[in-house]
DNA sequence: TGGCTAATCTGCAACCGCTGCAGATTAGGA
DNA sequence: TCCTAATCTGCAGCGGTTGCAGATTAGCCA
């Protein structure tokens, strides 16, 4: 795979800046890679990411994908989400923000909550908690209809 | 391994009655995982069960843990939690709850919530949402003090 | 109280997601 | 342009879990 295949690719900065402080480098694969998480809300996992990749890029090693996705999540550039029953999910979305899977469609939609520290939560005799992860389940709205149009991911269960 | 093996063994009556009332049968290896299971907080994955299984029935399969496991969650009488990297935890406890688990020795522990449903959650746009889990994240009381006692389960990250 | 048979048990191989390794390649500084 | 540490790829290996098949047995029935 030649740099030219990627020059198309606008590598996102700030995942370009957070690679070279680091004394990274900055490859095609990594550039691709960081073009491909760029607004993505999908919540892909590795092999997803791989597919695409590899139609971009042929030959781009799945190692290489795990390998880049773990150095960003390392650098706190990158959510990791595990949904239930699958495989790791990355969440280019690193605010401080929560989850809701479908039943149905397996699909993680982002949720925000604003009083977290409201609830009131007993039995922590002693664990000093610092953060909560919510995950919602349910069905997402294009799931509600009687004949779903797609199914995008693995359905739950 | 005889039956007497496990006759000292109480089988808790739920779990018995359940799998008769499907047309399961309710073997020794079942009642001793059943006697396991019975008050058991310690959220333990099967491997974690194979152990003490193995010490009180020797020559019971991991096969035969996981199978019972399986068959108990399907039938609503064990909740299954991912843990974070690690293998599943199974929680014999299916009220309603929510866990904390320690940064530190990963041990996870029963949390209750009340009002979860006062909580304001914004962006779910047609997602109906019908149940939702909290992970809260932390150290416990024993992993607060320097010198951590015990390390009962793998530590994360 | 046997006898029957579907359910179960065990052991093993396979599978899946992921990581370690090593040799070939290359980004990026001098 | 050169050099070298960082990276890439391909593959083997690993931990957790499941599929399979032959041996065993719980529980029903006569
Ligand atoms: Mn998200
Ligand atoms: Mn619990
Ligand atoms: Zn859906
Ligand atoms: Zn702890």
């Amino acid at each position: 795979m030649s740099a030219s295949t990627v020059i198309l690719v606008l590598a996102p900065a700030e995942l370009t800046r957070a690679f070279r402080a680091r004394g990274l480098k900055v490859t095609p694969q990594r550039q691709l890679l960081f073009s491909l998480l760029h607004c993505n809300e999908t919540h892909p996992t590795a092999e997803a990411l791989f597919a695409v990749a590899s139609k971009l890029m042929p030959g781009i090693s799945l190692r290489t994908v795990y390998q880049t996705l773990n150095d960003l999540a390392a650098m706190g550039e990158l959510q990791v989400v595990q949904s239930a029953g699958g495989s790791t999910r990355f969440d280019p979305n690193v605010a401080d923000h929560h989850h809701a899977q479908c039943d149905r469609c397996g699909e993680l939609h982002d949720v925000y909550v604003d009083d977290l520290d409201r609830l009131e939560v007993s039995n922590l005799a002693g664990f000093r908690t610092d953060r909560a992860r919510i995950v919602f389940g349910g069905l997402c709205a294009a799931c509600q209809s009687p004949k779903p149009t797609k199914k995008t991911t693995k359905q739950r269960s």
